[in-house]
DNA sequence: GATGAATGAGTGTTCATTCAT
DNA sequence: GATGAATGAACACTCATTCAT
């Protein structure tokens, strides 16, 4: 009896939970395989093999491919754009914001390099309308650190004759392609050092320029709290 | 007289002329269709539709679509690549350098939006090892900014604590995603001036940071010479 | 009671022998149409609607259209094979042994012409080299057949002059024209009885010639034992 | 003048002369390049290169690619047909006349082995009603050897019982293998006193079947005329 | 829920044939 | 006649998606 009712409590945790796990596993493994063979380039099989599950089991947890790369998509950047958005409002000097926002993007990379090569490769690149809209997810952040900026520019923490929107995308395109960098294997990925001086470079390069950089600790503090004191600004 | 020098103009262009012509005109239907759709979102039958001609031509003139996207990628990059190594070998400082970069660069956008939308969305980011093989030539660009930084380095122009290469990768993720800016409709493709302004801002906030980012005069002399005594330099 | 016995003998055979029944159904219609109109003549979908199944299930069983061709070959090739190589390797008289060979080849015919057809227009002559690799198993009959005769030599069945390889494609070769005959409609191939007429009298014809062939009690024993006993050799 | 009506001597000499050659060197390179890749392994490309000649021109001499093959067929065959037809024709001893065939067989495929190859895989095996209607013209030969055997069983010369039919596609089908065994590499083609030996192998065991055949003086008199006599009928 | 066989539309590629020069 | 670029129908093969068990 004892048994009997573990084993239904069992199964009733599993229910729910197993099924968010089998779901996760899918993710995981699609996010592997798109990695490795590009989204045009792999198959669900492949998908399936990856994850150790069936070939029609991707299709009970997700309708088709394209939503199964729009998962891998939001799930990966919902976490980087909430993080991100608490930087871009924190209410620091532009200069501890923008060393937030490359610190996010970097312990993003640090942490799982596969996704964030997916990010960048394949949902950051899929041709405008395509399946994965993720235009508006992508615009947000955009439009966010555009305010960022404009706000900063009233503030007189930079000048005024900038394009908020263009310091908006340039801004992520620095910290995108220092990313490749390691992604391409053009920088070593497995040198945790080597990624926090890359970090720090594209910070202060973007801030102050290639002619005006200067080095910094190459420790930094994690990116919760308290940076904007602990990082002297400009 | 003047009609049979014209048949006669028309005849000397025969053979050879008129079949790299035909050449031209499908590789210039798939970077069209390619910026439109895609690479794994047209086919074959689109590009043959868009240039005119018959379905089998496009593969008497290519041997396959990889062939084709590749030979796309080939035409447009080599012109940029030509005028990118012309800048960077330049015996200027390194700003002007950038600047040239920068230049070229808009340049080329503004001459071949669509053109430059596939170098940057398609086969800017194939994933590694694909079909085509991108990554030497895109690679041999960065090596050789990466040398130039290098060399800054020694003549004391930018700091020596800066990572050469990370230096190159910024500078062409600025460049990109500025002109992803345009690309994606964040910014208006169709206004000169805002292309300029964007060129200008690129470049300085580069060099100077975007703290001691300094206006430009708008119109800039076209990227071939005596740039570095023109535009006042750090 | 007995429905549901039926329904369960319907799924005892369910998983992999309802698998192995497609892929002999789908065989069986590759023997078909390809005896109708040839490897070259027939498409995929011919096959398939012929099998009664989907277009892509035919590529479920097997990796392409060669592949498709070598199993027919292989099935069909095999038995028959087997059958050739236990005359062969019988210990009688040269002459029961070619008696036998041709038994078989003849009552493989009657079982299963459109089979043998295909053996012998399209597999048994595939430009060397081809994708059908029957040289090999063809060459192996051959070669046993000359063992059988070089044997047959030294034992001093036949005369020591004849070259056994020789003596050996000839045997085939009368008994494949002469299945010809019937495969082309020289000789009408739904009468039995000439069938076996004609079995007798390529057997008897390779063995004592054109001129010295005598004949024979047109019902023969099957071919597995007591042959030697039962007719009178040279 | 002299130079201008040599030149219209030689034009007109061509304009037929010429354009005969070459539809005769387009044939030749067909058989070459059916005999390599076989019929359907080639493409019209392949036989323009092989002959040296434009690719349309092969459409100026045949209507296309069947007929072609059909050509390739009947240049061959009608010259074997002829010979052939002549030595069935023969006042001799059925033996003697098939002697004369055997050697017309081998003398053709001594004279031009790729040519025999190909009548032998490509033709002789197209499946019935294929573009190659060469059914008529096999039939034609198998028939008339048929009237042969048929009449030699009237004179005495073979046994009643045996179907002169058969006995046709025996003979040619004996023949044919032994070709076969050096198209195919089983002996040696290029030994000349190898393939004469075959040759009266293969007459000598069809007249007097295994156990019976006696050796024959290996070098046989030309075909063409006198050789009833001067070979010793059976 | 889990499995993988079954389906069939879609597409790259080939190649016989035509035609303008 | 000679050339080879142009045409487009035909077909092998892939793979996302469905469905019976």
């Amino acid at each position: 009896m004892a048994e009997k009712a573990q084993t239904a409590a069992k199964k009733s945790q599993s229910r729910a939970e197993r099924e968010a796990d089998r779901r996760r596993v899918i993710l995981r493994a699609a996010v592997e395989v798109f990695s490795r063979k590009g989204y045009h380039g792999c198959r669900i099989q492949d998908v399936a093999k990856e994850a150790g599950v069936a070939y029609g089991l991707v299709y009970h947890y997700f309708k088709n491919k394209d939503e199964l790369l729009e998962s891998v998509f939001a799930s990966g950047w919902q976490n980087f754009l909430a993080r991100v958005s608490a930087e871009i409002l924190a209410d620091h000097h532009v200069a501890a914001r923008v060393r937030g926002i490359v610190h996010v993007a970097f312990e993003a990379y640090r942490r799982d390099p596969r996704g964030v090569k997916v990010l960048i490769l394949e949902v950051g690149r899929s041709p405008a309308g395509g399946a994965v809209n993720r235009g508006g997810a992508f615009s947000a952040v955009i439009l966010a650190a555009s305010e960022m900026f404009s706000e900063a520019q009233v503030r007189g923490e930079i000048p005024a004759h900038l394009h908020p929107t263009l310091c908006a995308t340039m801004l992520f395109g620095t910290i995108e392609m220092g990313l490749t960098s390691f992604v391409m294997g053009l920088l070593d990925k497995r040198d945790d050092e080597a990624i926090e001086r890359a970090r720090d470079q594209v910070a202060e390069t973007f801030l102050h320029g290639l002619t005006g950089a200067r080095p910094t600790a190459s420790v930094q503090p994690p990116p919760s709290t308290g940076r904007a004191r602990s990082r002297p600004t400009s």
